[in-house]
DNA sequence: ATATATATGTAATATTATAACATCACTTAC
DNA sequence: GTAAGTGATGTTATAATATTACATATATAT
């Protein structure tokens, strides 16, 4: 099982972890052959500060407070779909928002918890769950591609219960 | 292990399977208090038909061609929700389209399988994605609510393999 | 230095969803 | 049977998300 849970609600040294992750995207981009652009890596950035999903036109705001000129939708938009491609990030379909992947470069199907008070999204790879899904759709006979896994709760922090781990 | 798969994938009775889907959405409604409507009654119609998710504003088209005044999107969007939070119908949140649930009233979360080539939605719910998700989910200390799980690949009738079933 | 491919700029618009307020239609109580 | 109250729909406008098409700029390799 792999997660970044700890990662996510934990306090943790912010930029340290930020800086390793942009370096690692480098090593990514440079063994794909393609470029990092200025544009894309403050978007991806972004998508990993926080641990929090955003949204294309909150990208959007959030880059014209860095950047001298505005950037216009299709220029997030095509750097969003650049970085999905590589694995960087991933989109939360049922906010309509993206967010940077912790462990990219490694093939996995992701699930995602989404805290439904603090909106944190943290992502958990387990084998058991896609050998689950391939048994049941193999029953039926579907023959499975991809998967889409999201589930809204409370993390950590947020639960009123205990606050242990 | 409770699935609509049979049903989607093979040839059936339409009308009957439909009219007896739309009886039993009649005892739910009434069950609940609640008015199943004539705009209501044809939306989940339209979305239990065919097996295949449908857009809000597709609804709004196929209505068009039924009713003699065109019905807005406000109309087509509060029928959603209501048929929604009766658990007639589901959303899917990786198409933003909606589709009817074929087995209402039982309790279950739901694992949608979409088909990449004719678009066919069958839906399946089994306790042990639940269990394992559960203990995944406990593991970090997120407590889980709610899940939306979108599978995506080939239905058997779209995968050149073997038709068999 | 030029050709090529890649990335971004720009303007317009498509698609999905909601807000605010008016009207209509059913239900219940009197 | 009518008025009051609730629930449903109509209407207009607009918000939020995403894409198309085409022009321009920037980087890379020859």
């Amino acid at each position: 099982m792999l997660t970044n849970a700890r990662l996510v609600y934990q306090p943790h040294d912010q930029v340290r972890i930020l800086n390793a992750a942009i370096s690692r995207a480098h090593d990514i981009c440079e063994a794909a052959n393609v470029r990092l652009t200025p544009t894309r890596e403050a978007i991806l950035k972004l998508l990993w500060q926080g641990h929090q999903p955003m949204g294309a036109y909150q990208l959007q705001q959030q880059l014209a407070k860095v950047s001298e000129k505005p950037i216009a939708p299709p220029t997030i938009y095509r750097a969003i779909e650049f970085l999905i491609d590589l694995g960087l990030v991933h989109r939360i379909h049922s906010l309509n928002a993206y967010i940077g992947c912790p462990f990219p470069s490694s093939e996995h199907s992701n699930i995602f918890m989404i805290c439904e008070k603090c909106n944190t999204v943290a992502e958990v790879s387990d084998k058991r769950v896609n050998n689950l899904l391939e048994a049941i759709t193999d029953k039926v006979g579907f023959k499975l591609h991809s998967q889409t896994i999201e589930l809204f709760g409370l993390c950590p922090n947020c639960e009123p219960g205990d606050s242990d781990e």
